[in-house]
RNA sequence: UCCGCAGUAGCUCAGUGGUAGAGCAUUCGGCUGUUAACCGAACGGUCGUAGGUUCGAAUCCUACCUGCGGAGCCA
């Protein structure tokens, strides 16, 4: 008997073979019986004629609970009927274990109930598919650094300076002293890329920011690359090739996760580089032509005017040279210009708000100074950061991409909280 | 922190001053191709918590708790 998995079942029509599967749900009839069996890899639906297999074994398909587990053995037969186009037609099945009044049914449940019970909700079809999205989001972020000769470096989690103070950090304590959970990993990003060239980093970063949006966590996960020699411009590119991979990739190899979600994956396959690209003055002049009055040079975009920007592409756009004032400190400014600095921020389309921000780095050492003075920054904790640019320093770039906003963008799905296996929530610590 | 909405059976909801309801889940029975299967029956309640108004409160009033949506905030 071979043992395989639904993924594989392809392999082996009109074959007999054995499968471990959970029970998604079951429908029969006094002669029939159907289990939709998920093991993982997929879904496939056993079939169970009365007539064709011992009493014992079309009684169990009968009686089997929501979510029990099950050796399945039976032979795989192509069948039109079926989406997946292969079934099962079962000749005999072992219980594994038989779950009780499993609590997600099959009819509509309320968002407090599902985040309840995400360690199960996990299991159904669409959440399946979106970790499945993410999983080939993470691999196609591999495959493309790699591919483009960059090294993965891991930044400290504990940190014990604060780039912009300590309001929204988590607070702990490193033995005697006060230590913080990183936000980001950036100014170590910066170090490593003098030493290796090109890194990317990928790590879970945390805000104690009171945000309640769909698109806000409190502990999610961000890819930062920095390049050592790039400039601004060079950023860009690196940037918009990476996210034209991601898209594409996932368009490749999760068809039927996509499918699943009933995403139009039409807009997604325009998502192809080179992105449009306007500059914060440009956007500013965009919006008051477009009726917002409450949004003046100077003024950060709110959500609302984010989406007004996007709304008017196809693919993702980059928002460029803020003005100095809304940026943090280590930006570069222009050289043309000096409120403005050398910045984008990617606004994806559809409303998912701000997946990338980035910029290129200030390397002289007498600008950075200046600039950690002004903003009341304690030059003994930037020590290490500020001398990087006392040893052979040069112009370099980078940007932090946010994975989950990435994944409910490519998804479709409404809210960030579905796009990571555990979300943590202003109010959501469990499970 | 602010604005708005909600909390009734395990789940999703109806009930807006007069005997607590439906669908799903569960259990039992029926049905040979079902796709959130369907048909019949049974089981299932501290109406978020506390106080108040009333002959009588799930329903009206007050406070609090919890959740949801949005804003602010957000490298």
């Amino acid at each position: 008997m071979i043992k395989t998995t639904i993924s594989e079942v392809y392999k082996y029509v009109e074959q007999e073979v054995k499968i471990g599967a959970w029970v998604a749900n079951k429908r029969s009839s006094g002669k029939i019986a159907f289990l939709q069996l998920r093991d993982g890899t997929g879904f496939i639906q056993g079939v169970i004629v009365k007539s064709e297999v011992p009493e014992e074994v079309f009684q169990a398909a009968k009686s089997v609970t929501q979510e029990s587990s099950l050796y399945v053995t039976g032979k795989i037969q192509k069948d039109e009927r079926s989406p997946f186009g292969f079934e099962l037609l079962v000749t005999g099945i072992e219980v594994i274990h038989a779950a009780v009044d499993y609590p997600i049914t099959p009819k509509e449940h309320g968002t407090e109930f599902l985040m309840d019970n995400r360690h199960l909700w996990l299991r159904s079809r669409r959440q399946h598919a979106v970790m499945k999205i993410r999983n080939e989001i993470i691999r196609a972020t591999y495959e493309f650094y790699n591919e483009q000769g960059f090294a993965k470096i891991d930044p400290p989690i504990l940190t014990g300076s604060a780039p912009e103070g300590t309001s929204e950090l988590f607070h702990t304590k490193y033995f005697d002293e006060d230590a913080y959970l990183s936000q980001s990993g950036q100014l170590y990003m910066e170090a490593a890329a003098m030493a290796l060239g090109k890194v990317f980093s990928f790590g879970p970063t945390f805000r104690a920011e009171k945000s309640k949006t769909r698109r806000h966590l409190i502990e999610f996960w961000m890819i930062e690359p920095e390049m050592a020699f790039y400039e601004h411009e060079d950023s860009l590119k690196v940037q918009e090739e990476y996210v034209s991979h991601i898209v594409q990739s996932v368009l490749k190899n999760c068809s039927l996760e996509l499918k699943t979600l009933g995403r139009d994956t039409s807009k997604l396959g325009k998502v192809k580089a080179p992105f449009p690209r306007i500059t914060y003055d440009e956007a500013v002049k965009f919006l008051h032509e477009q009726g917002f009055n409450d949004i003046e040079w100077g003024d950060d975009f709110g959500a609302p005017h984010e989406t007004a920007i996007a709304e008017s592409y196809d693919k993702p756009v980059f928002i460029t040279h803020y003005p100095t004032s809304l940026k943090p400190f280590y930006m570069q400014p222009d050289p043309n210009r000096e409120d403005v600095v050398l910045c984008a921020d990617l606004i994806a389309p559809e409303g998912y708000g701000e997946i990338i921000g980035g910029s290129e780095r200030i390397h002289d050492y007498d600008l950075l100074k200046q600039r950690l003075e002004e903003h009341n920054l304690d030059l003994d904790a930037y020590g290490w950061y500020l001398e990087l640019r006392q040893y052979g320093s040069v112009p370099h770039s980078g940007f932090g991409l946010g994975l989950e906003r990435t994944v409910a963008w490519i998804s479709g799905v409404e809210h960030v909280r579905e796009s990571i296996p555990f979300p943590r929530l202003l109010n959501r610590l469990y499970p």
